[in-house]
RNA sequence: CGGGAAGUAGCGCAGCUUGGCAGCGCGCCUGCUUUGGGAGCAGGAGGCCGCGGGUUCAAAUCCCGCCUUCCCGACCA
């Protein structure tokens, strides 16, 4: 593969390889400022695709976009009062603007649920006007005291979704609705990355929230990543924000609301979570471009080869780039392999007197020779197969670094290599000695591996790791 | 924000101890030869030595402050 010296090696020092992998397939630089970032385009390529994938299944869930002030009056957030102390030390306040300093400080967003909260309350009268389904793309800053490109940055890109409820039973329901059909199924079927759903224990939980879901997914090094979060809001935010409806017997009522968001965080857990010795690996339905054409060296047969092949893998709907002339043969392969290109197509004269080309897969490392008729068929069943087998690879993963261990200390012991899963009512007395371990319970399931509806059920299961 | 390390060409680094011409490898540009796993030769461009102040005849080098990056903690999508 590579050549040695390209990246370094994962297995010596894996947080240089996630740098090395970030700077040399192009995908972010750090910015000026401490923990800000610039996404390159192949970086915001991926992100763009990661955004219309989720952005089709939240409007399949039945919300809508709209977009909300990224400057919010300091007022609001004090509202909540769980909600500004969770914040409170990450936040990014305005004193001075217009060259003058301002009467109330602006705060910029760290999330929404304030400004929103207070917009749902001019629009809902009725509970014929619930549920309503909000949600917003924006950025956010969380001032970031030790930042990392894509993990954590002090201003990053997510969604962001809103919504308000008649009852308990309909917010609960929605929020489930879409850790499930949003969240996990675009883990599960774009990423290709199998993830521990449950909920937060009440020490994880969103501030403001009584209940918060998520997706924990493991990383090459054994660290937890948490990919996407659902809350439940209750009437926390529907009581600071006056979110208030008349329902069909006349009484007025408080709604229940959620939210739910999913970061650029997502880009990190692609590159660590697929990630090999040879840099990013991209799952082909994310992939902004799935396959590579490359002619061994410059030549107009070759170049007129090419320019058929990716016609005809144009027409059958894949996503095809030709990298011609831009340097040696060895280099561009190697190039193509750090971004994760999923498929590259080898064009030379040895195989076109053959009538072939060679096929390379991503993943596997595996080569295998194909006629020129043929490529336009072969190469969608290849990367159908391919992301078939990288969310098989990713869930063989998660279960080979998932230990279940019946103590306290077997769990500290098994949480240095992955996740170690055992009864939360072994931990939850406790979990104040994790912190010593730099641990973490990263979520609560039922035995049967099911989201509870709260922390209160009995025989849950806890998963300790470490995390980002 | 606490502890540690570091910032010199796009990237990786040497030079600093003992102050005295700004260096090396890769990359980049031009030309030629090449191209089936990071090509070769020749020529060339590129520097506020992180920023600001101080000491000195003289500072990449010594002193002070700040900024940024990386690692380990505390905080977090």
């Amino acid at each position: 593969m590579a050549s040695p010296n390209v990246l370094t090696a994962p297995s010596d020092d894996f947080p240089r390889w996630y740098q090395d992998v970030v700077a040399k397939a192009e995908m972010a630089d750090n910015g000026p400022v401490r923990g800000t970032m610039v996404i390159r385009p192949y970086g915001y390529a991926i992100w763009e695709r990661m955004q219309a994938a989720i952005d089709e299944r939240i409007k399949l869930a039945g919300a809508e976009n709209a977009y909300f002030p990224l400057f919010i009056p300091q007022s609001y957030l004090a509202k909540e009062a769980e909600h500004v102390e969770g914040f409170s030390p990450e936040l990014a306040v305005v004193t001075h603007a217009g060259g003058e300093e301002l009467a109330e400080p602006i705060v910029v967003r760290p999330t929404s649920e304030t400004v929103i909260g207070e917009f749902m309350a001019k629009w809902i009268q009725s509970h014929r006007d619930l549920p309503l389904l909000l949600n917003q793309w924006a950025n956010v800053v969380r001032w970031e005291m030790r930042p990392r490109l894509f993990l954590r940055s002090s201003e990053f890109l997510w969604q962001e979704g809103h919504t308000a409820h008649a009852t308990y039973e309909d917010a609960s329901a929605y929020a489930t609705t879409v850790h499930r059909d949003v969240y996990n199924d675009f883990l599960v079927n774009v990423l290709a990355m199998a993830s521990h759903l449950g909920i937060k224990p009440p020490s994880e939980r969103f501030a403001g929230a009584i209940n918060t879901m998520t997706a924990e997914g493991i990383m090459g090094d054994g660290k937890a990543l948490q990919l996407a979060t659902s809350h439940e809001l209750g009437q926390n935010f529907a009581k600071a924000f006056d979110i208030v409806f008349q329902s069909d017997e006349g009484q007025s009522q408080h709604c229940w609301t959620t939210s739910w968001g999913a970061s650029t965080r997502l880009v990190g857990g692609l590159i660590m979570g697929h990630g090999d010795e040879n840099g990013l690996v991209v799952p082909p339905r994310l992939a902004p471009t799935q396959v590579v054409l490359l002619p061994v060296r410059e030549d107009d047969e070759l170049a007129t080869v090419c320019d058929r092949l990716a016609a005809d893998m144009r027409a059958a709907g894949v996503r095809v780039k030709i990298d011609a002339g831009r340097g040696s043969f060895g280099r561009r392969v190697t190039d193509w392999e750090i971004k994760g290109v999923p498929l590259r197509v080898e064009v030379g004269p040895r195989d076109l007197a053959n009538g072939l080309v060679t096929v390379a897969r991503r993943d596997t490392g595996e080569k295998l020779p194909v006629t020129l008729d043929a490529l336009a068929n072969v190469v969608p069943e290849l990367l159908e197969s391919m992301q078939n087998d990288l969310l098989a690879a990713s869930r063989a993963r998660l279960a080979a670094k998932t230990t279940d261990v019946s103590t306290f200390e077997e769990a500290i012991a098994a949480a240095e290599t992955g996740f170690a899963r055992l009864p939360w009512s072994i931990v939850e007395p406790r979990e104040k000695e994790l912190k010593a371990h730099a641990l973490t319970v990263r979520c609560l399931q039922r035995a049967d591996g099911s989201i509870p509806q709260n922390g209160d059920e009995p025989d849950l299961v806890c998963f300790v790791a470490r995390s980002y």
